[in-house]
RNA sequence: GCCCUCAUCGUCUAGUGGCCCAGGACGCCGCCCUUUCAAGGCGGUAGCACGGGUUCGAAUCCCGUUGGGGGCACCA
């Protein structure tokens, strides 16, 4: 699963990197190779190929797993031991709870001065400065500064000797020289001590960018247990990746001028990181749909009915496969295309089309067959038995009949439009019935008309 | 509890001391167009959290208050 906030992260860097001729690392962060699957850089790599991050671009390095560089972590740790940078320590969480009396305060140093050895179970701490303050150089907040009696002897490698994601992260960002890390804020408070590690290494830290979180309507960081946030989810749905990516750019950051909908290349060159919002933002629906609607339409015929043919096939259609007409769709399509946000919406509208019998829907019907709507029904049926056939005669028969039950054609049209697509709503009806045939839908009307005497 | 951080219409944002009695977009409402529904066109609704400063002048700078978010693991 891709979190659309990493989605969001990725087409910051991808940007940036293309800008500057710099690169984007792909790299899976898990420290435990046990818990490594293969899949999971397949999941990502086709994730992100699919809003155009491609594995094949100059621009893109990896993608690979951090446990692959472990032995480089231990060499780290190692130095910074050597170093009297890191120490040794055998306390347990409840030893160092005794001695503070406090669950909040942090780790004690007691074991600081000890100059304990290596042995089994026991972690090794970095000794943070008593003093002074940690300052975190980042484009997009300015210079936090953390005061480093606020930062506890954190651990870098655990009893089992294995380096923590925090330290391996630094190295493996050191070892590729990495220069500047966009990141989602939720990294900005360890911030001062992956800096204190890069400086304990030799190294100058990175230039930093962390970025506002996403939020859902409750103003909580975006979370995979309660909101909907993998990309993949919203492209299957039918979100255009294009509209998808333009949205995702725009969530804490605006071109400027007044224009949203932009193709990735301009927005990749308009983009700076130091104007990217310092709020959290809340992740729109709406406004992404909107986005998705106007992609939709902006789509040619060709790539319409290419993006629309996952919908019209098994397991979403709802017809017989046999029964689906290409060319039908084709006619339609234009007309539909400007009546669906999002892919999946195209089933419904051209269901009836296809399906046996339309789908029956009873609010529409409750609605459309009012007093009166059998005999309109019947008349129509009469005159259309010998109509000429085109969408143009069609509606002057209704014109006509309608009038003569004193309607006009928008209430005529409607349990008419009932009987032959099933809904109340829909595509233009007499084109509709153009392609659907004088034959279904003469005996829709007339299966109507027996429902109505029932 | 401690540390960090944020604060412009309901939402995403423009705005970096006068161009702003705050602009755009989504949403919502209305009108036009119209065979329904859309699309399209036109119009409307709605906001600088609060309180103090600084300044001739503040959405913009400073301080405080309130409210929100994140982090503080031998998780990543």
């Amino acid at each position: 699963m891709f979190h659309v906030g990493g989605a969001r992260s990725a087409l910051y860097n991808w940007a940036v990197a293309r800008q500057s001729g710099g690169t984007f690392v792909l790299r899976i962060e898990d420290t435990d190779a046990a818990r490594n699957k293969p899949e999971w850089i397949d999941g990502i790599v086709n994730a992100l190929s699919a809003i155009g991050i491609n594995e094949s671009d100059p621009a893109f390095e990896g993608p690979y797993f951090q446990s692959h560089n472990a032995d480089r972590h231990r060499e780290a740790a190692g130095q910074l031991h050597a170093a009297g940078k890191a120490y040794f320590c055998d306390c347990t969480r409840e030893q160092v709870q005794e001695r503070t009396g406090s669950q909040q305060l942090g780790y004690d140093g007691f074991c600081r001065e000890r100059g304990l050895d290596w042995e089994a179970g026991r972690a090794m701490r970095f000794r943070t400065p008593d003093e002074g303050e940690t300052v975190v150089v980042d484009l997009i907040r300015g210079e936090p500064a953390f005061p480093n009696s606020a930062i506890e002897d954190f651990v870098i490698a655990r009893g089992d000797g294995t380096p923590v994601f925090l330290l391996a992260n630094v190295v493996d960002d050191l070892d590729e020289g990495v220069t500047q890390v966009i990141r989602g804020e939720e990294h900005l408070s360890n911030t001062p001590k992956q800096q204190l590690l890069w400086e304990a290494l030799g190294a100058q830290p990175p230039v930093w960018a962390h970025l506002p979180v996403i939020v859902n309507e409750k103003r909580q960081k975006l979370s995979k247990r309660r909101d909907k946030v993998a990309l993949e989810d919203y492209l299957a749905e039918g979100f255009l990746p294009e509209a998808m990516v333009n949205y995702l750019m725009l969530l804490g950051w605006a071109p400027g001028d007044d224009r949203e909908i932009l193709p990735f290349e301009e927005l990749q060159q308009l983009f700076r990181v130091e104007n990217v919002n310092s709020s959290s933002a809340f992740f729109d629906i709406k406004k992404l749909t909107a986005f998705n609607g106007d992609y939709i339409r902006a789509l040619g015929a060709e790539r319409f009915a290419a993006a629309c043919a996952p919908w019209l096939a098994a397991p979403h259609a709802p017809w017989r496969p046999e029964a689906f007409d290409a060319a039908v769709f084709e006619k339609v399509a234009p007309l539909a295309q400007t009546r669906i946000a999002v892919l999946s919406e195209i089933t419904a509208q051209v269901d009836f089309l296809f399906l046996d019998e339309p789908v029956a829907d009873e609010a529409s019907w409750a609605k459309a067959m009012k007093a009166g709507a059998a005999e309109l029904l019947r008349d129509v049926r009469a005159e259309l038995a010998s109509a000429a056939w085109t969408a143009e005669d069609l509606k002057t028969v209704l014109e006509k009949v309608g009038a003569e039950h004193g309607l006009k054609l928008g209430k005529a049209q409607a349990p008419i439009r009932v009987a032959v697509t099933g809904r109340t709503v829909g595509l233009p009806l007499f084109e509709s019935m153009e392609l659907l045939g004088r034959d279904r839908v003469l005996a829709r009307l007339d299966a109507a008309a027996e429902r109505l005497a029932a």
